[in-house]
RNA sequence: CGCGGGGUGGAGAAGUGGUUAUCUCGUUUGGCUCAUAACCAAAAGAUCGUUGGUUCGAAUCCAACCCCCGCAACCA
């Protein structure tokens, strides 16, 4: 029995989950539970990113404490388990000052000892209308009739959302040295010690390591940034994302009750194998954490898995353009299987994918209720009217079925799961060919042809119901339940209508 | 010349030098009737973004160009 660590990213909680975010936690479930189901001792980690000046305006405006805020939308997350059928095994908050902090802070002391960690003044333009720092993109010349004054030295830059020209500020930040550890970190990540996938995700970090890292600012005042975990030694500065965030994978991995330092030490024994990110953030993942770990002393992570984005209806999902789709609605209106399904399959494990109600009607009626359910029943009904079966598997079907699981299982360990669910149909696919060959309905057929035939399409389908257990688990159950078989013989009960076919609903 | 990803039948994808370019959905036709008007088979439909090159042979390698999408360091 070997050991298994998966994580997603952790959610920024200033908004209601998001589709994307459910995509994740399916895969890093769809993991999870395919190695619990091979006997791993499979530990699976997801949570919330609770700390920020943006959570603490939030807070402002409302009148209520950062601690409320992020406490009502930490819920939300929770929630997605019972919705989706999730199997984490525990659930991080960075807010938690009793278990989190610690290790944040532990790791913090870590990159200091190392000499990593070094005081910069931090020179950038800041609007008072953001009440933060913006970059030269933010800006825009100005359109205002009264900025045309000073036409001498050129166009005035002003902020593109409140019109105001920025100020230079000056301040004071700790700094990481990640610029010490590109050559490290290239390294590990060329020759897969630190596996990035797919290939393409793998080339475009390498392609950024190549021009090298720079360091990055890891603290802020605390008086911008109240609402955080304090630096360690340093009472005016609170840590920046990085150090803060990324230690959730160390203080999640079922940190032991004294806390602190011994939660490395569980780190260092065995660090994750997979993190299940989006594209969004492979650089701080593959660049900023190898960094922090390497300068902490501590092993890297196995693999790093990048998904895509998820469009809806062909576009960016965007709040004005009201094509937000909603992970709750989904499967309040569908079941948790079928929305498991649709993501997992439709979306390419490695790529954008696209959301749209007509798709998902069409994956669902084709595939779960045409095909799955279809041959359930097909299958369950021939055998139950046969009662008690025995009979041989048929060397043809028992080939095709060693070569279709051991596809499925070989797109799963290379994180193609859309591809692994493509395997299993094919499966399904081989069934409904076979029955329709062997026809054990036709009263030509000798009873012992019919035996085998149905004997045989029962084995077919206890197959997949056992490679789709990690995908749609309670489906996989149904199926499971209803099908015994001990030494040759089988019983089998009826299966009815697992996904009842949808009407169409749209033009 | 910032970096990267991509452009394959109506839609979505597979396919990194070699016989008639694969799969799913959709369309048409035939078969079957155990099954959720489900299942099986066959057919139609692609100048593989454009142009040029390498090669006996290219979707696949090279060059130029066109188009789409990300990223461009503090935004998680």
């Amino acid at each position: 029995m070997s050991k298994f660590y998966v994580t997603t990213s952790i959610a920024y909680v200033n908004a209601p989950p998001h589709i994307g975010f459910a995509l994740e936690s399916l895969q890093a479930d769809v993991l999870a539970r395919y190695h619990k189901q091979k006997g791993d001792e499979s530990f699976f980690l997801t949570g919330t990113d609770e700390h920020g000046a943006k959570i603490a305006k939030v807070a402002d405006e409302r009148g209520i404490s950062p601690k409320q805020v992020v406490d009502e939308n930490a819920i939300r997350f929770k929630e997605l388990k019972g919705a989706l059928n999730l199997s984490w095994d525990n659930f991080i908050r960075t807010s938690d000052q009793k278990i989190h902090w610690p290790v944040a802070q532990e790791m913090w002391r870590r990159l200091e000892k190392a000499g990593d960690l070094y005081r910069k003044s931090y020179e950038g333009l800041y609007c008072v209308g953001h009440e933060a720092f913006v970059t030269q993109k933010d800006l825009v010349p100005a359109v205002n009739g009264r900025n045309h004054s000073d036409q001498s030295i050129g166009v005035t830059l002003v902020c593109a959302d409140h019109q105001k020209e920025p100020e230079l500020i000056k301040e004071e930040n700790w700094f990481f040295k990640l610029s010490k550890y590109t050559g490290e970190i290239e390294s590990r990540i060329k020759n897969d010690e630190l596996r990035i996938v797919p290939e393409s995700r793998k080339n475009e970090i390498l392609s950024l390591l190549k021009e090298g890292l720079e360091d990055v600012s890891f603290s802020r005042p605390s008086k911008d940034l109240p609402w955080g975990v304090p630096v360690p030694g340093d009472d005016t500065q609170t840590m920046y994302v990085w150090a803060d965030a990324l230690s959730n994978y160390i203080s999640g991995y079922a940190c032991p009750p004294a806390g602190g330092a011994d939660c490395l030490k569980k780190w260092e024994q065995h660090p994750a194998d997979v993190h299940v990110i989006g594209k969004d953030i492979l650089r701080f993942h593959a660049a900023i954490w190898p960094g922090m770990l390497l300068s902490a002393g501590l092993p890297l992570p196995k693999a790093i898995y990048v998904h895509g984005h998820i469009l809806s209806g062909g576009r960016k999902m965007s709040k004005s353009l009201g094509n937000v789709v909603d992970p709750f609605e989904l499967v309040d209106k569908y079941s948790a299987d079928s929305v498991r399904y649709y993501l997992l399959r439709e979306i390419p494990s490695s790529a954008d994918g696209d959301f749209s109600y007509e798709k998902f009607e069409e994956r669902y009626n084709g595939d779960l209720a045409n095909g799955l359910g279809n041959f359930a029943a097909r299958v369950s009904t021939l055998a139950d009217k046969l009662g008690e079966l025995s009979g041989g598997l048929d060397g043809m079907v028992e080939q095709k079925i060693k070569e279709l699981v051991g596809k499925a299982n070989q797109k799963l360990g290379e994180f193609k799961l859309h591809e692994s669910l493509s395997a299993i149909w094919e499966l399904l696919h081989f069934g409904d060919q076979y029955l329709n060959e062997n026809k054990p309905w036709d009263k030509s057929v000798s009873e012992g042809n019919k035996q085998q035939a149905i004997h045989n399409s029962v084995v077919i389908l206890d197959n997949v119901a056992s490679l789709l257990l990690p995908f749609l688990p309670e489906t996989s159950a149904k199926i499971s339940k209803a099908i015994r078989i001990e030494g040759g013989k089988i019983e089998v009960e009826k299966i009815s209508n697992l996904f009842p076919r949808m009407e169409k609903i749209k033009t």
